[in-house]
DNA sequence: CAGTATCCTTTACGATACTG
DNA sequence: CAGTATCGTAAAGGATACTG
């Protein structure tokens, strides 16, 4: 992303993080590995339902950023597992939060947003 | 966004929202307003270096979503002052969660990108 | 000042086909 | 099984010009 301009530090880190994990995908992987440990690329795909290529990507950015561990094995067909790292764990805590605060309040939100259509309609 | 497959309900609770303050541009608004409280349009423009545009439109989308206040003076020229509701208050501590974590823990993320770019160095 | 409208570029992402 | 390569589409977002 560009400059943020005038923003505090931990807006600009904040601007970091979300650039690197602020798709989608990044997210939900974590969230699917904080939840069952140890999951296999095929595994995942069935898991979020998501496109080979989307998660090819978005795992090498993920262990690129050591948030999670890959793992080969020298098997045929072959084998690899994924994990998060205790950097992802760390993460996935806070992403955590952020899932406590949605299940809390996306009804507000719904609420909120229902009401604004109704003001709003022509 | 489109079906998540089998992840559990919070997957699906956090999915909705990011869906919604996903992109870059609502979070740093509500952190900017979380740490000045009121703010007219153009200060947020200043202060985020946003675009008209994108800031129109982010802000709209946080009303509807009942996150933030708009108030219309009826001035000339227009006065309209930005400010969170209680429910946009309370949903950037979760944001302040994740921007402490940032902090504590990107120089952790540049190391590991470091790495794994010279491992990775053709 | 606080927007809206239009255009254009870039990026994200899916679909599909192929491979060690 | 676990990917990579290629292609096409749609959405995000910037630049610019205009308005009550």
């Amino acid at each position: 992303m560009k400059d943020v301009g005038h923003c505090p530090l931990q807006c600009e880190k904040i601007n970091s993080v979300l650039s690197r994990i602020g798709d989608r995908w990044s997210i939900l992987v974590m969230i699917a590995l904080k939840g069952r440990q140890v999951m296999r690329f095929n595994e995942l795909k069935r898991h979020l339902g998501i496109t080979q290529r989307m998660l090819s990507l978005t795992l090498r950015e993920l262990e690129r950023d050591g948030l999670v561990n890959r793992t080969a094995y020298a098997t045929v067909p072959p084998t690899v597992e994924y994990e998060l790292t205790d950097l992802g764990q760390s993460f996935a805590e806070t992403i955590g939060v952020m899932g406590e605060w949605a299940v809390e309040h996306l009804a507000e939100i719904d609420r909120a947003r229902a009401e604004y259509d109704r003001r709003n309609a022509a």
